[in-house]
DNA sequence: GAAAATTATTTCAAGCTTAAAGTTTTACAA
DNA sequence: TTGTAAAACTTTAAGCTTGAAATAATTTTC
């Protein structure tokens, strides 16, 4: 995903930008990852859970988080076992419904959270620096397009 | 990496960008990576390694996948591996300098991964569907205008 | 020319990731 | 009911990924 159009042709200019998409976000995924191992002994899995839950107090299922992140539902298990082993997050048994649990940051999560996210802040603002606030709102609204565009498909 | 801004203020516009860029890279890898496994029966990073060496008939060191793909070194030499056990790549003994080897895809290896190229880069024009010629020009100038700008930084 | 540093690569441990199969619980329908 | 399907999760096997440590070969330095 990340080698050179091996054609010429209609559809080279679209596998030329996706390309330079994919450079782009793992330049950036792989700087940051490095960071929060540095920085936090955090990975980006485990921060983009906490992000999900930080925005929701009452929790999520393990499907909204799956969902939301992208991932797949085993994937999530892992990642959220190990967070609660660390003390970060808990599993509560609901009322209603025995399969499901409400995932939820603990008050040590959150607090972490807010810390690990504040510096992240500053990080992605550093490491698109290099890309204008003009530029930053026109790319913003093409990707916002060709999501929307997407999630239509499936 | 997928959770929206947890503040407003300076930094907001660029983590919104972020989060865009890394939530459509992903959508399209995950639908690239299930097509390749259904309809190939291979992996995206088996496939990136095969796009790298196919554009160098000469072959590439291990070292130079490593900087090309932007991954560990210790992960190309897992792929290779199993690339060299399917029969789809070779390490090749260099005379110079025996700590290195030179890896090439077989006859077999070019013209698996030419038929799978070719489907691939449909696929990738399909998905990128909705992006209009003048976008996707666009975009990918600005990314690349990114990419060489962050090139001069570490 | 021997010791020290560097370079190229592999190995390893830990964790991430997926798809598929398995478990438990709930919902529904005859 | 009571069985059948569906839903929510977890488990598993295989493979990907990293950073760090280990090997081996080459280059540099004195």
């Amino acid at each position: 995903m990340v080698a050179g159009p091996t054609s010429t042709g209609p559809g080279k200019e679209r596998l030329r930008l996706w390309i330079r998409l994919l450079r782009a976000s793992r330049t950036i995924e792989a700087e940051l990852r490095e960071r929060l191992k540095k920085e936090f002994d955090t990975t980006l899995p485990r921060f983009d859970v906490m992000a999900a839950l930080y925005r929701v107090p009452e929790g999520m299922l393990m499907s909204d988080l799956s969902r939301f992140l992208l991932v797949s539902n085993g994937n999530v298990t892992g990642i959220v076992d190990r967070l609660v082993s660390e003390g970060l997050v808990t599993r509560a048994r609901r009322n209603g419904d025995r399969r499901t649990s409400m995932v939820r940051l603990t008050e040590e999560g959150a607090k972490s959270f807010a810390t690990i996210a504040a510096v992240h802040e500053g990080w992605v603002g550093e490491l698109l620096g290099g890309v204008s606030d003009d530029e930053a709102r026109q790319l913003a609204g093409m990707l916002k397009s060709f999501r929307s565009n997407w999630e239509g498909r499936e």
